[in-house]
DNA sequence: TGCGTTATGTTATAACATAACAAAACAATG
DNA sequence: CATTGTTTTGTTATGTTATAACATAACGCA
């Protein structure tokens, strides 16, 4: 089994950005009536001090150890809870879940996923946005969702 | 279970086209000197004659009922083989494949799903690549492959 | 024919995700 | 503050997707 580190050792050196977004998350849910229980707040704050994209067994394994009867089911509705609310976003082909700089407007995320050190990148184009839904209207199809992940090497990668 | 009808009902309208494209994989792969033997040949045939993106699981189900022996490993094995020589898409937030009308030269695929169907349209069209990767660039990142996925309602299920 | 390579068979298990129902916490209002 | 309906969580079980690992068979060519 694949176990992520970071998340048993989580990082010091962003704690800040880390708390700004759990205050901004408090403040997003309190707006909309939305409960940010412990749990759903504790899963966030897992995503948010990992640097990559985590898996929902990763989080399962901490929360395992942090408190008696988590099970898969925990970390799921806590995922889909904190989707709903646009905190995080799944990136399809890692089966992975990242945090959201953006919760105040809704959207679908777009990626960049380094190959080489896993990291992810959330893009924010409109022209990418665009040109997919003139491409879909041409087409008479009634765009909701699109996904865009793009796998490749990220500039620090590129240097070694 | 879900159980893929159309995958045990072989629909005939099309067998025209499913031909066709499986001589374009013959001679695809002879060219290339890559093998499509009758396991790898029968998935495809699987896949092209289901109009719907199709799972591993349900391609197992049918080559179970035909031949003694099929596990995962053959279905998935026959997956990755035709995915390498581009006969095949993965749609990622499917869990499923399809067909590809265009395996001479290599490339991602991008589609159009349709929520209520289930149909998947390929697109082509060179200025969402085009978006995706100056995107990409300005931020130093070297893009490989670009997935893009965009699920809402088709042409069809928008005047039901 | 013999040998290296490629493909397949076989068993087992890993990894990802949800169904279904019970119990607890919450919140709101009379 | 009691009660009642709603939301959240606990718990058990299972469904779904995918791969590891090793044995055997088929192929392609010298």
């Amino acid at each position: 089994m694949m176990m992520n580190e970071a998340l048993i050792h989580p990082n010091h050196d962003h704690s800040r950005c880390v708390e700004d977004a759990l205050d901004a998350a408090e403040t997003v849910c309190a707006r909309r009536g939305a409960r940010l229980t412990p749990t759903r707040k504790r899963v966030l704050e897992l995503i948010w001090r990992n640097h990559k994209p985590v898996g929902a067994y990763d989080l399962l394994h901490v929360l395992q150890q942090e408190r008696r009867g988590a099970a898969p089911p925990t970390v799921y509705r806590a995922l889909e809870f904190l989707q709903e609310q646009g905190l995080i976003h799944r990136i399809e082909f890692l089966n992975a879940y990242m945090g959201c700089e953006d919760p105040e407007n809704p959207h679908v995320g777009h990626f960049l996923v380094c190959r080489v050190c896993g990291n992810a990148i959330e893009l924010t184009d409109e022209r990418i946005e665009g040109s997919i839904s003139e491409s879909a209207q041409s087409l008479g199809f009634a765009a909701e969702q699109s996904m865009v992940e793009i796998k490749g090497v990220c500039a620090d990668c590129q240097k070694v």
